[in-house]
RNA sequence: GGUCCGGUAGCUCAGCUGGAUAGAGCAUCAGCCUUCUAAGCUGAGGGUCAUUGGUUCGAAUCCAAUCCGGAUCACCA
């Protein structure tokens, strides 16, 4: 139980003896004492004053007073300025969180919870290859899947491929048109590259048919709509639904140029599934599920024959479920993919990590989960986070103004790779071990940049101005953790020491008072689906590391005793910081 | 227009379940490598927490209104 906890509980029992009145944990507000006050954590009295008819000044007295004399092994002190209780905990209960935890590689991991959790991610068009926006939602999907292991949930990472419709039969008859047979081998493109380049062209002819007709004298609307590139494309998509086999071929070839461009690119950045749904598996889901809920009560029909939904009393409006044709739309095929994760995998909890444009829609999606009576139907959650943009507004494929998750990759790479040549530390690397240590610390920088702000946020990323490598930053922790494995392969900590005897430096303890809080960080990430709280908690822990290292030395402290305890104490922050690093898929460097 | 999200230092962001003098990083300036990795450390300057009003012992934090920016409200996905 982490201690802050414990010291509401404590001040509760406390005060109940004392005025004979209950109290529980929410009547404690708990805060870390400021620095320029004595203490490491404090009680605000105020809100106890109108309960006790008391000044804060006596309660403080008298409360202090008694968790010292009862709980000697927690508190060793106390102050009380205006209104606030600052409590000194002991220096033994610090040294007993060093002693136990110090080698275990799980500390502040918690047990299985028995619950089983899907979070769908990644998501991506079969028409485009990856850019800076997916990296986002790759990053934030494979971390919280992870930070939600770490709390004790059993989780399914998966994916829903976004294999067909109008847009891929775009890049589809561009190909036909313009490619001569060209294939990525013949012209040594990356798949994904290289059909993604089809659905540019194709946008460029469209634009210019458009054009065309509009010098024609054709109203806007009229030339989008009788562009005959946009007409051959339309066509495609009723002979995909048709299974015609020509179509059938080129789209499965096509797709699998994207597979396997997206495979190697997706082992460049560390995503994994556990599960790939295909949109053009599922997209004829859920029609029966529609069925039963119209059978119900839950939708009904309009005259035409299309299936609505009112949601009006929830505050949204009426939406659409199947068209009058019986053909089903997106949220059609969500509602039976959502009962598909239900049945092949009886899931607790479903997370889906989608951009916040989709807001509406799976809210939309939540309350027809629960009106069907979905067992999860509660246990929807839409992790929506702000899109990334460029200084010169949205990132859009078709306008070819992206950037590219290879290009950028690469680029962090090479960063990394010139930081390391000019401070020349690794000169005895062989090349392998080189490139595996730019690429930990490119891509680090990079997953950690993506990661530090609140998903919620839209973030702005200037190409003009490379990620930095100093500061609140991935390789910052890196270095921390390289400094700390440096110092321990040169000196041999005792496996197990037994007990520390001598009192905490101010510098010692705030590095414990912080690593006590790793159990508690995770689990707030993971309540709240929120990386960034985990690496801002690294980041600090890093900070405070760097300052001590700069104050203090381990291999020449002042005694064998208090060099063991340092030595304990690196141990366990090079643990953490490697735990919690993984967690966001940032690897860590023995040496960098 | 309805709904939702955001507005904190020059820039990028923490803090938001109300608490003490609002914190980091970058950038700027001044120091620190003959001792464990200087991708580091120490210090300085820099703020009308968008605006106005309210709630109260106390508001960046809660409420209301206003202003600014964005998203969304398709028989597209």
């Amino acid at each position: 139980m982490n201690l802050s906890l414990q010291i509401q509980q404590i001040a509760a029992e406390t005060l109940e003896n004392l005025y004979q009145e209950s109290f529980t944990v929410s009547d404690f507000q708990i805060n870390e004492t400021k620095p320029e006050f004595e203490g490491n954590y404090t009680i605000v009295l105020f809100a106890l004053v109108k309960r006790l008819k008391k000044s804060p000044d006596a309660i403080g007295q008298e409360l202090g007073q008694t968790l010292i004399e009862k709980h000697p092994e927690l508190f060793t002190g106390f102050n009380i300025i205006k209104g606030f209780l600052n409590l000194t905990i002991s220096d033994e209960y610090y040294k007993s969180i060093l002693l136990r935890f110090n080698n275990d590689v799980c500390f502040g991991k918690h047990p299985m919870n028995g619950k089983k959790v899907m979070v769908e991610y990644s998501s991506p068009n079969t028409n485009k290859p990856l850019h800076l926006g997916h990296l986002r939602n790759n990053f934030l999907g494979w971390s919280v899947a992870e930070i939600l292991k770490a709390n004790g949930y059993e989780v399914y990472k998966s994916c829903i491929v976004n294999d067909r419709g109008i847009h891929i039969c775009k890049s589809m008859v561009a190909w036909q048109l313009f490619a001569n047979g060209a294939t990525p081998e013949s012209t040594n493109t990356k798949g994904d590259h290289f059909v993604g380049d089809y659905y540019v062209k194709f946008n460029d002819a469209y634009k210019k048919e458009i054009a065309e007709g509009i010098a024609a004298g054709l109203s806007e609307a009229e030339a989008e709509k009788n562009a005959p590139i946009m007409k051959l494309t339309q066509q495609m998509l009723v002979d995909w639904e048709a299974g015609k086999p020509e179509v059938m071929d080129l789209w499965k070839k096509m797709n699998a140029w994207v597979y396997k461009g997206f495979d190697v690119t997706y082992a460049s950045i560390g995503s994994d599934f556990d599960k790939i749904y295909y949109e053009s598996n599922t997209y004829l889901l859920g029609k029966d599920t529609v069925q039963k809920g119209l059978e119900k009560g839950i939708f009904y029909k309009k005259d035409d024959g299309s299936v609505w939904i009112d949601l009006q009393p929830d505050g949204l409006d009426e939406k659409l479920l199947l068209r009058k044709d019986g053909t089903s739309v997106y949220i059609t095929q969500d509602i039976g993919l959502a009962m598909q994760k239900y049945e092949e995998y009886k899931i607790d909890k479903s997370i889906y990590v989608i951009g916040d444009e989709q807001n509406y829609h799976m809210k939309v999606l939540q309350l027809i989960a629960q009106k069907l009576g979905l067992p999860y139907g509660n246990d929807i959650h839409h992790l929506s986070y702000g899109m990334v943009e460029l200084p010169s507004g949205k990132m859009k494929s078709r306008e070819g103004t992206v950037v590219d998750a290879d290009d950028l990759v690469d680029e962090m790479r090479n960063t990394a790779k010139q930081h390391t040549e000019s401070l020349g530390k690794v000169k005895d690397f062989n090349p392998e071990e080189l490139n595996q240590l730019y690429s930990t610390i490119g891509l680090g920088a990079m997953k950690f940049y993506l990661l530090r702000v609140d998903p919620k946020k839209k973030m702005i990323f200037n190409p003009e101005e490379s990620i930095d490598f100093h500061g609140f930053t991935g390789p910052f922790i890196q270095y921390s953790y390289a400094r700390i494995k440096s110092i321990l392969r040169k000196e041999e900590p005792i496996s197990t020491p037994s007990s520390f005897s001598s009192p905490l430096l101010p510098l010692e303890k705030k590095l414990l008072f912080e690593l006590e809080q790793y159990p508690q960080i995770l689990s707030t990430a993971g309540n709240a689906l929120d990386p960034s709280v985990l690496a801002n908690f690294l980041f600090q822990l890093a900070k405070s590391f760097n300052a001590f290292y700069a104050e203090h030395s381990i291999s020449n402290a002042e005694n064998e005793e208090k060099k063991q305890l340092r030595l304990a104490l690196i141990g366990m922050i090079a643990n953490v910081i490697q735990s919690g690093m993984q967690l966001l898929g940032i690897r860590v460097p023995e040496r960098m």
